[in-house]
DNA sequence: TCCGTTATTCTCAGATCGAGCATAAAGGAT
DNA sequence: ATCCTTTATGCTCGATCTGAGAATAACGGA
């Protein structure tokens, strides 16, 4: 009989380096990457906010700015099963610049498509162990109908069939593939019998997958009509180091052109005069983010159109 | 000093009823209207949604369709000041159809703008009297850089000054007018001195506008990206109605040929060649849902452009 | 039969979007 | 100096989408 229900605060913090998303991850117990946690102080905090970044303060010394909550996951099993209390979980996501982003001892910085690898379609689209995969474990379900649903799920989630990729579906997708036993975690949860020969990405400790994999999705959807990217760049960048990073977070290519076209005629940057010289080729011009943008358009964000390949 | 944290659940469970959005509502100790709550039985609801479902079907008799996770709220003075407890609560909100919307005798269905009525531009924009109350506001505010800050926010998230509304802000509104002491709320949590001559629309019990104003944006939000207005409306239905409907949550008025246009070409809805004759004029013809859309579009929803006069 | 009402079809201009061509400005090789 | 490679930047073109409104169709009632 469980009456005491425990609440905890989780962290996505996420940074951009190298063209790639990283999260900050810890050490479970047992040597798996997790994510940073914290328990609510209910006397002291005045807001769930206001723990998750006194804890994260104490823990890494990271002063957090942009931060926004989640999810709150709270299902039975999500602890260890047949655990005697029950832990709810508030997930947050939180962005932080690259010179923020050092590494300390307690934590890691890790590329977030080495837990999520057919998030990132910058080289070429889902892979094809994938799709065959997937059409395994359709093959093996008993019943007409039920295969039929989940042929749609497939083709709706991973843009197959003539269905786009929407880049937004994190979370179903990676429900998607726990249930069909294709990742770690559903294995490790529900006894062995899965794929066992097709783990997809790294798994995690818990649950943390599945809130990496709902920070990932809440993320790329709010670049589309917020002005989030500048929370991960440094004050003046390139626009080919702005798109780079949204590219990196999007998991597809952008068309250069019209991704400037986007940012620079859409008002979202303004050219500081200044020049970068480390380019490679000709210099390029220092923008900034133009903050006046926000009184002038209700949703300024860098649209993620179609795929490049 | 707290130890103890206690989780409920909160439902915003709305219906769409002769052109306006109404929202299901239980009376308070106080006789103030409240959102229906109910605990999470941590031993036996196996997850949080399934915990709502429940007790929603035990104390109205409405089985719930669509249902979706809104926001955990947490603060520490939620509930009464100064209490020694802290309740956390988790929001969802759910949608059902009018044909199930049947009052009962605990329960009552309300008009949301009742509460929040800056949300309904569908006769003439955001009130003069509304205007002039953040502007007095504005005026007392000491520190000329705070005064400027308070003011973009304003002219952002109300529309003035020539920036476009935007119609998912409803929480940041809402937001704005406690902080300016423009609802009873404000009023209620922090003595009195607010400015008692304007009370904007009508208080709800704790933080139940909160969670209703993050309702209100989420569901406009997602009509957007998702086919969720068909969760609203009957099985067929004319464009007419349909549109109605869109308009009522969106609280703008929409262009008729457009609308059509959008939801007929972007292959939303499918005519059934049926006809209704009860509109007054020309008969018009019945529409249904079409589901194969999900599997041809990624973002199959109603956009809400530019509102009409 | 005329009129008011609502439904439905079309048109048209402006904005946005995807894709590609062309030019500019650097560094390095010859 | 000249050519080549590389990256930055500017411009064009057609397809599509959007906002707005004209024009026509089909009902009920005066």
């Amino acid at each position: 009989m469980i009456r005491q229900v425990e609440v905890g605060l989780n962290a996505v913090i996420v940074a951009v380096t190298e063209e790639a998303p990283r999260v900050l991850t810890v050490r479970s117990g047992a040597g798996v990457p997790a994510l940073p946690f914290g328990p609510l102080d209910p006397d002291g905090d005045r807001t769930l906010e206001l723990g998750l970044r006194r804890w994260v303060r104490e823990q890494t010394g990271i002063g957090l700015g942009y931060v926004e909550q989640l999810y709150t996951f709270g299902d039975r099993d999500r602890d260890a099963a047949g655990a005697d209390r029950r832990v709810l979980s508030v997930g947050y996501l939180a962005l932080v610049r690259e010179e923020a982003a050092e590494t300390s001892a307690a934590a890691e910085w890790m590329d977030v498509y080495a837990f999520l690898p057919w998030e990132d379609l910058r080289d070429g689209g889902p892979s094809h162990r994938l799709e065959g995969a997937l059409q395994a474990w359709l093959a093996g379900i008993p019943g007409r109908s039920a295969r039929t649903v989940q042929a749609d799920r497939i083709a709706i989630n991973f843009g197959l069939e003539g269905a786009a990729w929407d880049g937004y579906r994190v979370l179903e997708r990676y429900e998607l593939l726990y249930e069909a036993g294709l990742v770690e975690e559903a294995v490790r949860d529900r006894g062995a019998a899965a794929a066992a020969e097709c783990r997809l990405g790294r798994g995690m400790a818990q649950d943390h997958r599945r809130i990496l994999a709902t920070a990932l999705g809440r993320l790329r959807g709010k670049l589309k009509y917020r002005p989030v990217v500048f929370e991960l760049v440094p004050e003046t960048f390139t626009l080919y180091q702005l798109q780079r990073v949204v590219e990196s977070l999007a998991g597809v290519r952008l068309h250069k052109q019209n991704f400037r076209r986007l940012v620079e005629k859409g008002g979202l940057v303004e050219g500081t005069g200044r020049i970068h010289r480390e380019t490679g080729g000709r210099p390029a011009e220092l923008f900034r983010f133009r903050r006046e943008v926000l009184k002038e358009r209700p949703t300024p964000g860098v649209g993620l159109p179609g795929a490049r390949a």
